[in-house]
DNA sequence: GCGATCAGTT
DNA sequence: CACAACTGATCGC
């Protein structure tokens, strides 16, 4: 949960995702996406009152997000003041303080943020630094790579201050299985229950909020249905969301609610009360869709666990995870990361240092020699979804870092003289790499058909798409499209500039694949499917609570911390528990500098287990 | 009576 | 499992 709260050090002017105190005083608000953590104040009658007495102030958002929102009778008063801005499409702002007449010039970009739909990062640029506020985001990594507003011609651009989604910024969340993997999965379990007979039903107990979406459209399109939802409301200009729910009880997928929806279910009947029409009872599995997590030397993913005779959790997750992150933030280099989460049993303070290992060093750069270490671990930043019992984290956090130019901040305003820092080695994915053909993807999804096409189509009439890339995740549920696009409402406070050009020339495809292919291999799990699991009324007491479908093989370590209890269940282990390597322990920052000190002035040093003796 | 906040539930 | 929303109790205006 967000606990950003709604203003950047750099930008003070304007408010994100918080509306309530002192961003009543904001000169313009923006909206990363529509989930309520975000909207705090955003109905308040005090902000309502603000902008009926103002003209400049406004909201800004993705249209999708502008659409969902108003979607909400309670956001109705907001329609005069949003302006909805097209994805990856810079647009200048002018601040301005109404008393004074003040002005300052921000250009702001919307970066898909793959969390739900019309989710966004806002990217400002202005004469205090560019900034990033990630909102709350689920991007793979080398995402960020292909960003092109991230990069000016060939070169990342310089962040001075990421605000992150932080949720899963914690070792313990080392990986969570891709999106893909997870899609697969469910698709699988989905397949094979329907299939048996036209009794067979799935509900999808999802939660109500925004960012299952993909999971209705790739299931829809797989099994050529449509999924049972309570409400086609928030969708009717959203053609490629629209097409694949309905409200016809007679689906074969459900994902409706209701608010006993797990009484319900105990009594084998579905949210909607639907039940087959010559009286013949439902046969219904649940499956809940929850984040599962796995420790950095996992490499078994159960993307779907048996939690019941007929229930299911399936691995999903909306945010990143600490991998995900770490090639994110390895990535951009920012001078300082801000933590809009504290993940659970954590402090703030304890992630912010966490975080700062992820900052470009702000000491002076030739103290450090990066050669020795942190070739070693740009491997692993380099391949993040594989190698994975690389025992290179080490040093992580100081990885990264082939020497980058650094130069003064930027005081004119625009983005035209930012410090270019050159551009990762070829074995890190290009910034601009664009992966474009189909059949990139493919190897990485990893899922058979369902995917070349899940671009569907009518997404890709979006006017503004600049970079033409291959079917990506955040076009499909991110941003999106909408119909009867007459949103072109010019607002006197907000002028287009032109876009950066593109400078995609390279051609390289990223590190897409990594070791998938010790994802899926499904077929244990059909089997438990095929077995046709009696009706769940009869209760089966001797089913353990929770199976796993696909068991871990011999690679989990449990050799050190053997704890019986976890041993199945992967995202339990933590980092914490057991050691990337046995004799090695984390070196806090300033350990690391004084050690680099010493390599670069030709000291002799050496690490010993536990602690860092030098002689 | 409305709204904000918190704890508990799913 | 740890997302995000809903429910109900409590407090204040």
């Amino acid at each position: 949960m967000s606990s950003f709260a709604g203003r950047m050090k750099e930008y003070p002017t304007v408010s994100l995702d918080r509306f309530d105190r002192e961003n009543l005083h904001a000169r313009a608000y923006f909206l990363s996406h529509c989930h309520k953590d975000h909207m705090k104040g955003l109905k308040g009658p005090l902000l309502k009152r603000k902008l009926q007495f103002s003209r400049t102030v406004r909201l800004y958002c993705s249209f999708v997000t502008k659409e969902l929102l108003l979607n909400n009778q309670k956001y109705s008063f907001w329609e005069e003041y949003i302006v909805p801005l097209e994805l990856e499409s810079p647009t200048q702002i002018s601040l301005v303080d109404e008393a004074s007449g003040e002005k300052e010039e921000v250009v702001v970009t919307l970066l898909p943020a793959g969390h739900c739909p019309g989710s966004v990062m806002f990217l400002f640029e202005g004469c205090h630094g560019n900034v990033l506020y990630t909102g709350d985001f689920r991007l793979a990594a080398g995402d960020a790579a292909r960003m092109e507003h991230l990069h000016s011609g060939s070169r990342v651009k310089d962040i001075q201050s990421v605000y992150l989604d932080s949720t899963f910024y914690d070792p313990r969340f080392y990986q969570i299985p891709s999106r893909e993997v997870c899609l697969k999965g469910i698709s699988e379990l989905v397949g094979n229950w329907i299939s048996q007979s036209p009794y067979h039903v799935v509900w999808l107990n999802c939660k109500a909020a925004y960012g299952y979406e993909y999971l209705f459209t790739n299931l829809g399109e797989e099994f050529g249905t449509q999924i049972h939802v309570n409400s086609l409301a928030m969708f009717k200009k959203m053609p490629e969301i629209l097409s694949y729910v309905t409200t016809d009880r007679g689906a074969r997928i459900h994902a409706c609610r209701h608010p006993k929806d797990e009484e319900f279910f105990q009594g084998n009947r579905l949210p909607c009360g639907c039940s087959a029409p010559d009286g013949t009872p439902l046969r219904i599995i649940s499956i809940k869709p929850s984040t599962m997590w796995f420790g950095e030397r996992t490499k078994r993913t159960n993307v779907i666990i048996k939690t019941g005779s007929s229930s299911y959790r399936a691995c999903f997750s909306f945010h990143s995870s600490y991998s995900e992150l770490k090639d994110f933030l390895a990535y951009l280099q920012p001078v300082h990361i801000y933590p809009n989460v504290v993940p659970l049993g954590r402090s703030e303070t304890e992630v912010t240092q966490l975080l700062s290992r992820m900052c470009r060093s702000r000491s002076d750069p030739s103290a450090f020699i990066y050669k020795p270490l942190g070739v070693l671990k740009r491997s692993v930043v380099q391949r993040p979804a594989s190698d994975s019992e690389s025992d290179s984290e080490l040093f992580e956090g100081l990885d990264l870092v082939p020497v980058r130019k650094r130069m003064g901040l930027n005081c004119e305003a625009g983005n035209e003289n930012i410090p270019e820092r050159t551009a990762p080695p070829a074995s890190a994915p290009l910034p601009l790499a664009v992966d474009s053909s189909p059949s990139a993807p493919q190897n990485y999804y990893d899922c058979t058909e369902s995917n070349g096409e899940d671009d569907d189509e009518e997404e890709e009439g979006r006017g503004d798409s600049t970079a033409s890339e291959a079917p990506r995740w955040e076009d499909f549920f991110s941003a999106g499209t909408l119909t009867d696009s007459q949103n072109s409402q010019s607002e006197p406070c907000c002028s287009v500039t032109s876009p950066a050009p593109s400078a995609a020339t390279g051609s390289q495809t990223p590190e897409l694949f990594s070791d998938e292919e010790e994802t899926p291999n499904n077929e244990d799990f059909s089997l438990t499917l095929s077995a046709s699991t009696s009706a769940h009324s009869s209760q089966n007491l001797e089913l353990p609570d929770t199976v796993i479908l696909r068991p871990e093989r011999a690679d989990a370590h449990h050799s050190e911390t053997d704890r019986p209890e976890e041993a199945e269940l992967s995202q339990a282990s933590s980092d914490f528990d057991i050691p990337s390597t046995p004799e090695s322990k984390v070196l806090r920052p300033e350990e690391l500098s004084q050690l680099y000190r010493k390599l670069a002035s030709g000291e002799e040093v050496m690490v010993r287990k536990g602690s860092q003796g030098s002689v």
